[in-house]
DNA sequence: GCGCCATTGGACCGATTGGTCTATTGATTG
DNA sequence: CAATCAATAGACCAATCGGTCCAATGGCGC
């Protein structure tokens, strides 16, 4: 059939450079370059050019996020708890980089006014991440499971963008110690 | 001197089309065209062209949020109150505009990589805010006010961002709610 | 009316943008 | 071996990018 190293590299590199970036911030000649690849394989894996990778890519990163907050959840025996295990799993992750990337679903935020595909993608991504937390908070028994998965996910892109600003994941540290306080 | 209306005018553009579209996403012409005014003006105001621009404009719109902040808890006569009270806020200011505009500040946020003056002015103007938060909560005799400030901001920051994304003031709605439940 | 100078107007530049198109490669078939 | 076709390689394109530069403008002091 087809290479799916070479189509997995352009989503991988995408990725990456768009979450430190911004959609509008990568040239396709820096993104084929970083890939190691021509031009020729972009459009031909993805027909409609930058757009349809840059959904390919987020909804790949959007995909792994949700996985981690599933099975970081799974493990949690509380709400509480679960919250502050997925705060320290972000951290980790994010600092795990020699850059620190800001959230998947912000690198096409600001790209949506000038392709609305990209909008639904984030809208969609964003609501797979909530639908996640709130079907584990309903599992630990919370009485607010839609309020409470809301409040999550807010707090955790907030920390998240100011963790990107500072390139540092000290925000996700004192994140966890309010959520420890019940700030 | 010189006329205040031309600068001021440039800036205010800008910080709109920044907030929509991202640093990278508006161009010059755009910009120009947008605000009426030739190239000769933005370089004869700001000498060193986009960047400059674009951190006037943040720095701009952020001294106008801190106001925001500031008149709006002087009011308030608990923090939590004050959290409430800002929220809301912040929630009508953004509605009241035909495109609901992102925080100023993210606006530049994925151009830091490429202008590192712009990330300092990230951390400022960020550094503002919690400050301005924080020194309410002292007044307000909050036990923990540094990571009372911290935890509003990161909330604020994760319901603003997913109003964008929306284009909707609902997720405001919803962590007004959830701020009730000490969630 | 004249000269000065802050400001504007916009032509122009090389570099880069996203995208198209065709020649070529190379592994897999018959 | 020949034919096929998925996939790569990269030349090429018009449009736009941010930035430079200088002539024209216009209000104000003399």
């Amino acid at each position: 059939m087809s290479d799916p190293t070479s189509r997995d590299k352009l989503i991988r590199t995408a990725s990456n450079l768009f979450r430190q970036k911004g959609y509008s911030g990568v040239g396709l000649s820096e993104l084929l370059k970083e890939a190691g690849l021509p031009k020729g394989s972009l459009y031909y894996h993805f027909p409609n050019g930058k757009q349809e990778l840059a959904e390919a890519a987020t909804r790949w990163a959007g995909a792994w996020l949700e996985r981690l907050l599933d099975t970081t959840f799974a493990q949690a025996e509380s709400f509480d708890e679960g919250a502050l295990m997925v705060c320290d799993a972000i951290a980790s992750e994010v600092t795990s980089q020699p850059h620190v990337p800001a959230c998947p679903v912000l690198s096409i935020l600001q790209a949506a006014p000038l392709e609305p595909r990209l909008q639904i993608t984030a809208q969609e991504v964003y609501g797979s991440w909530t639908k996640c937390i709130e079907k584990h908070a309903k599992r630990l028994g919370h009485p607010r499971p839609n309020d409470a998965a809301f409040s999550l996910h807010c707090k955790l892109q907030g920390a998240w963008i100011i963790a990107f600003a500072q390139q540092s994941n000290a925000p996700f540290a004192q994140l966890a110690r309010t959520l420890d306080q019940k700030l």
